[in-house]
Parts: structure tokens; sequence; C-alpha cells
DNA sequence: GCCAACGTTGGC
DNA sequence: GCCAACGTTGGC
């Protein structure tokens, strides 16, 4: 079991779509970045995820869950982009926002912080119950 | 295969 | 809203 953390813009892809989506999910297109993509190749059935809005609003805002593993990324014809399917599994309380996270001195090693620009990073399994209890969830 | 140029992202 | 940093792309 893995934890990982998705970010994306609400313009483009907020938590509400994902609800939306349901229990079929829907693949986190798009990404073009290495390090992202073998993330996600990373990823197993089952794995849970934080899904973090960036831009404006730059917080934690729900629980993700990996329903499919990597396939080829069908928003381009180039066989290097894959992606993984994820799902809406139940929202934070309460959002945590990235100010939150850079005080809390538990997760100051956080891929998330380290390396801002990347928009699908691990999450190890201490941090991730760090950052659930910081939301209210009850995994 | 290297390197310069461009586009995108995030910080201040 | 500007600017710096990073990563990807394309030309040589």
């Amino acid at each position: 079991m893995a934890y990982w953390l998705f970010k994306s813009e609400p313009n483009t892809w907020s938590w509400d779509d994902q609800v939306a989506k349901g229990a079929a999910g829907e693949q986190w297109d798009g990404v073009r970045n290495y390090l992202a993509r073998n993330n996600m190749k990373a990823m197993k059935l089952g794995d849970f995820g934080l899904f973090c809005h960036s831009v404006n609003e730059k917080r934690i805002v729900g629980v993700v869950e990996v329903c499919s593993e990597a396939h080829p990324d069908t928003t381009t014809d180039d066989p290097r982009w894959e992606c993984i399917d994820v799902r809406a599994v139940a929202p934070f309380p309460r959002p945590v926002s990235l100010a939150e996270i850079k005080a809390e001195p538990r997760l100051s090693e956080l891929a998330l912080v380290r390396q801002s620009r990347l928009s699908v990073v691990p999450v190890t399994e201490a941090e991730w119950r760090v950052i659930c209890e910081m939301g209210g969830y009850q995994g």
C-alpha cells in the first residue's frame, strides 16, 4: 500500500469534477513530466491519494483511490505518456492548506514541499497520517 | 547526444 | 503581475 498526492488546477479539473465521476473514476491525464509519470507507473490498485487544488486555492480537499493502474494517456498519441485512473473516496471535513503543511514540522520532508512543481508526488505513510489528522479525516 | 530556446509553474 | 527556475522540445 502506497500513498500519493495529486495536484490539479481547480479551473481545469476540480474535486467537484472528480466527485461527479463517481465510483467509475477518471483518468489522471495531461501529465507531461517524466518524474510524475514514473510515480504513476509505480501506483497499484487500491493505493490512496490526496487531492490537492493548486493556484489560488492551495489546499488538500479530499481523498482519492487508484482504480486503474498505468495505461496510455488517451489525450495524446505519444506512447511515452501514461496515466492511471482515480476515483473520489471522501472529502476532507476540514481542507488542509499548503501554508498549514509548511508550518507542520512533521511534513517538512514532504515531496510536495521540496518539489513544488511536480503534479504527482509520493507521500509516506507517516505523512499521510499527519495530513489526514489535520484534515479531520478518519482513514 | 548536447545545448539553446521556449513554455509553464510557483514564489514573492 | 512580474520574474526566476525548472523541464521539455527541437535544432544542429
